[in-house]
DNA sequence: CCTTTTTAGTTGCGTATGCAACCATTAACG
DNA sequence: CGTTAATGGTTGCATACGCAACTAAAAAGG
């Protein structure tokens, strides 16, 4: 790849990450698009649909949609916010707390592989440049213009 | 996020630059599943459809329909291999020449956009540490395996 | 040679994703 | 208050992607 290398191992890496999680996680019916919900909704449970879309950066439409997929496997449920009857409340159910465990050690193990040959030290800083990269990238499409 | 923040970080990089590259070049009628494709030809040109996708480790299938995005678009065209009646042969257009510098010159500007507040020596290695975390993400994927 | 297997490419299907249009409810304002 | 604007959620549409089944051509094996 001449120029633009960045680009291709995140394309890789995404699409490979994305391969493993659906292979991995296909008996519970929990989808590559929908884990990430899970894992917000473990550190705080009962948050509105659109409090997901924005810490995840995710469309709300999408949001919509991988809710309903989590709610017709059983992993979720919605409930109206009695304070304003537009937005809903998502809460997990106890069938979520049982795959929790399955599904943090597939993400383990995923992260473990991607490791291999690493340091914790160079994983520490893979992290690091990683998340100041992906505060640009959001401040650029939403932050002021363009 | 409580575990997991790589895989965070990669999806919100590879949608927010996907939405990035989708916005910039569709006055030119590509789209961010066809752009890799011409990168890899600029720097050789005339590939088999085949080690396209092998080099950029995509799917047949969706290289299938790159192409013939790419082919409606003007900017490739394939020729039947006659070495081997099966296979395309994948070249470029002058149309495609034309655009090379508009998708340069967008490419490096998201790759700025992402470097900002980081030394070039951390964007460095930023690429390298990804580059060995792709190499083992696709050793695990197709490698022997899992 | 003829049959069997492999391989390059195409296509149908399921899923994920962003955007835009829309609906219902709430907030803002005159 | 009543009208207008903003907001949370849903849905239609377009694109991208992997997988699997399929086709046609080539390679392998008897």
């Amino acid at each position: 790849m001449p120029d633009f290398p960045l680009g291709r191992w995140i394309s890789l890496l995404y699409r490979y990450g994305q391969i493993y999680i659906s292979r991995e996680l296909e008996p519970y019916r929990i989808g590559r698009g929908q884990y990430l919900f899970l894992l917000v909704l473990y550190q705080r449970d009962g948050l509105l649909q659109e409090e997901l879309s924005c810490y995840l950066n995710i469309d709300k439409g999408t949001t919509a949609r991988a809710i309903d997929r989590l709610e017709e496997a059983g992993y979720v449920r919605r409930v109206q916010n009695s304070e304003d009857l537009r937005s809903n409340r998502v809460y997990l159910t106890p069938q979520a707390e049982e795959v929790k465990p399955v599904l943090f050690s597939v993400l383990k193990k995923w992260t473990e592989i991607l490791s291999q040959g690493l340091t914790p030290e160079e994983m520490e800083t893979a992290q690091q440049l990683l998340s100041r990269m992906s505060e640009n990238a959001f401040k650029h499409i939403h932050g002021e213009g363009k």
